[in-house]
DNA sequence: CGGCTTTGACCAGCGC
DNA sequence: GCGCTGGTCAAAGCCG
């Protein structure tokens, strides 16, 4: 199948796009290449530095038109639907009458508690197996996922969101664990994946999958002192932090309608694409710092302040 | 005491 | 079928 010939390369420039910025606290994040799996799964090919080019290889040109498209995989609702479903199947519980009726029988003894004992296991695997149902189903309707990767020596990242981690694992050819965290908001089922480059230590890779449901329970306290100087620093960050959640929007969302034919996800692809861009990476933090996009981020007037 | 992290165990998916 | 890996669960422990 000759793909090539109906593909055509896609260039823009990182920074006049609002694809890439600080976040309200700080931290660096950059538009990253990725890559639309045959599994719906976003798969992290690289970083690119603020003001080169961007390129995305090999998109097909059809793609091309549907590209600005926002296209948002409501798979919320499929959870939901499976939390539901569980929630009506109520399994026998000890105080359930299948289990309170044997248990007031007077011809107790060890064959029937053997038995009782045997249908509260064969309850509990049920329920294992509708959870892994459930998530078989998540499994198949996963959300899109979009990485960033940011220069820092903090892993978990501050991004405005409350999160709970709920795993930790060694990553393969890694020497760095993965961290998994998931929202702590009640209805919100965004998760994400926190790891440090192998190929450049100093460098988060932060994998977001879903979309929050609430806003930002993070909201930087402002004019609760007379100080000045610190009324406009938390000015500044409430400006950046809702900035920087349109960014992740309309990221999620133009990287949502994206449709990869291709996969380029083996490892040593994702290593190369990951040491092309990283060579580049090391000066890029100092200079947003000071020429990034805190201009098109923050008014004027708050950029005099010091 | 509630919220959070740690950590071992478990399971599904995938490649061989 | 088997082993490896990623993702998740849940009990135990920690901490403010």
């Amino acid at each position: 199948m000759e793909k090539k010939d109906t593909v055509m390369k896609m260039e823009g420039t990182i920074g006049d796009s609002s694809l890439s910025g600080y976040n309200p606290f700080g931290n660096l994040f950059d538009f990253c290449e990725v890559e639309k799996s045959s599994l719906g799964i976003m798969e992290l090919l690289g970083v690119h530095e603020y003001g080169s080019t961007l390129q995305f290889p090999d998109i097909p040109q059809q793609r091309l038109s549907t590209m600005s498209v926002p296209k948002v995989v409501p798979s919320f609702e499929t959870v939901r639907e499976c939390n539901s479903e569980l929630l009506n199947h109520r399994p026998a519980t000890p105080n359930s009458s299948s289990i309170s009726s044997a248990s007031t029988s007077e011809a107790v003894n060890d064959e029937h508690n053997k038995t009782v004992d045997q249908a509260e296991e064969e309850e509990k695997n049920k329920i294992k197996k509708l959870l892994k149902a459930k998530k078989t189903n998540q499994k198949k309707h996963r959300e899109p996922r979009v990485a960033f990767m940011t220069k820092s020596e903090v892993d978990h990242l501050e991004d405005g969101y409350r999160w709970r981690k709920y795993g930790k694992k060694a990553v393969k050819n890694s020497p760095f664990p993965r961290s998994y965290y998931r929202c702590t908001s009640a209805s919100c089922n965004v998760k994400k994946r926190v790891e440090r480059s192998f190929t450049d230590p100093s460098i988060v890779v932060t994998t977001y999958e879903g979309q929050h449901t609430h806003p930002s329970p993070v909201i930087p306290r402002s004019g609760l002192t007379g100080d000045p100087d610190i009324s406009a620093a938390n000015y500044l960050s409430q400006y950046q932090q809702q900035h920087f959640q349109q960014q992740q929007q309309l990221l999620f969302n133009t990287l949502s309608s994206l449709s990869f034919p291709y996969n380029h996800s083996t490892p040593s692809e994702i290593a190369f694409a990951q040491e092309r861009l990283v060579c580049n990476h090391g000066k890029t933090a100092a200079f947003l710092r000071d020429h990034g996009l805190l201009q098109d981020v923050v008014p004027s007037h708050m950029l005099k302040q010091e």
